[in-house]
DNA sequence: GTTCGAAGTAAGCGGACGCTTACTTTTGGG
DNA sequence: CCCAAAAGTAAGCGTCCGCTTACTTCGAAC
């Protein structure tokens, strides 16, 4: 990759752009041989950090199985197709994530999984979805599910008797969050700044978009 | 494409998938011969379109050539590579554009940007930015320098003496109009809400963001 | 110990992609 | 009129990708 491309001036100091942190290596002590399901698991993991640190696109099923330390075939025994390794790493896990939390703190936990930069399990599920935005169709049913499972959970925290004015305004604290995210783990513009910070203020404000409009 | 793939029943009923909407097939009466800034002009021009409208990976060269109605060859004559395009495409209206609004209206004018489902000029380039997001690393320096320069305009907006308070504000604003954009015309899960009501439900939100902080 | 299906492997097919090359056609200045 | 440079073209090279196929190895039931 010494590129013969002309010379892009702009490209200048090329950042280290995020590279997914050398893989666990899967115990091979604890690694009984033929596992079909610790391979199936195997792959599962490596496609959810490699989706959320690449992107769909740029993560190819070689990568997958070599991260997984497994056969590329066995992908599609397993899943059909890359697509489908794609809706089973992110689809299952985030609908249980979000059934399971509670909603009175559900706009936190949320929003800490957004500034995570540590890439914890939430926090990779949500960037992979979000990285395979900006390519072709892929995960469209997935983004839909998702979307609406988190739209109809913001919902319920508006204060209102209007159902639609409570859709509208979920869906702008879901926007917010998602362009939190957006901002700061893929765009990557900009200074990251203090986590606490950043949740103080949107806290704060999430009271305005929430709360019931003042009598005025 | 009756493709063989194991039945994904969860790929449902296709969404017919935004598509970039016929070229205006560049008038042949107007059209002179042998007209390189013209040609150039045209593969801008189909360019950002395609990138805004299905993303930088999945628009290829000879698409974009075909779309300009000229020889996919002049691309590479004319900027080097596909990134090369991507810049001129991108970066440089952009700024433009932000230069030349004030700033009393800057909140409005970019949120009118971003709800315009018409996908007007300003529209299209915030779009091709936000989907060249999800791959590769590619226009990295083409998102941080657009970044830079709006977050430093937003910033322009938040009443405080405190300059990282400042930034923390803008930047924060500007990631809703992200997830705005983002949710809208790219993820498109869910409703789309009438304009009008999101920016009248911004507008006062922002207003919350912005101003000085109670005294309380 | 034999057998049979499941788990795992090596190799490669067909196609799309970014980009290049070798060529032809047109234009405009002397 | 001439001819070099610019504009435009056709074809294809090398590479990578998703996915398949034909095969070998293992493990457990009988």
């Amino acid at each position: 990759m010494t590129s013969p491309t002309p010379p892009n001036s702009w490209s200048g100091a090329a950042t280290p752009l995020p590279q997914p942190a050398a893989a666990p290596a899967r115990n091979p002590a604890a690694a009984r041989p033929r596992d079909s399901a610790a391979t199936r698991q195997a792959l599962v993991d490596a496609g959810r950090t490699l989706f959320a640190t690449v992107g769909y696109d740029a993560t190819t099923v070689r990568a997958i199985a070599d991260r997984a330390g497994v056969n590329q075939a066995l992908l599609f025994r397993y899943f059909g197709n890359k697509e489908g390794l794609f809706a089973e790493a992110v689809l299952g896990e985030a609908l249980e994530l979000l059934a399971d939390a509670p909603r009175h703190d559900l706009l936190e936990r949320t929003l800490a999984a957004v500034l995570d930069d540590e890439q914890g399990h939430a926090a990779e599920i949500l960037m992979a979805v979000l990285r395979a935005a900006g390519s072709s169709q892929v995960g469209e049913a997935v983004r839909i599910r998702l979307g609406e499972a988190y739209s109809a959970a913001f919902a319920s925290l508006v204060d209102t008797d209007d159902p639609a004015d409570a859709a509208v305004r979920a869906d702008l604290l879901l926007a917010w969050l998602l362009g939190i995210a957006l901002n700061r783990s893929v765009l990557r513009a900009g200074p990251l700044h203090d986590p606490q910070v950043i949740t103080a203020h949107v806290l704060r404000v999430a009271t305005a978009l929430l709360g019931p409009r003042r009598p005025s």
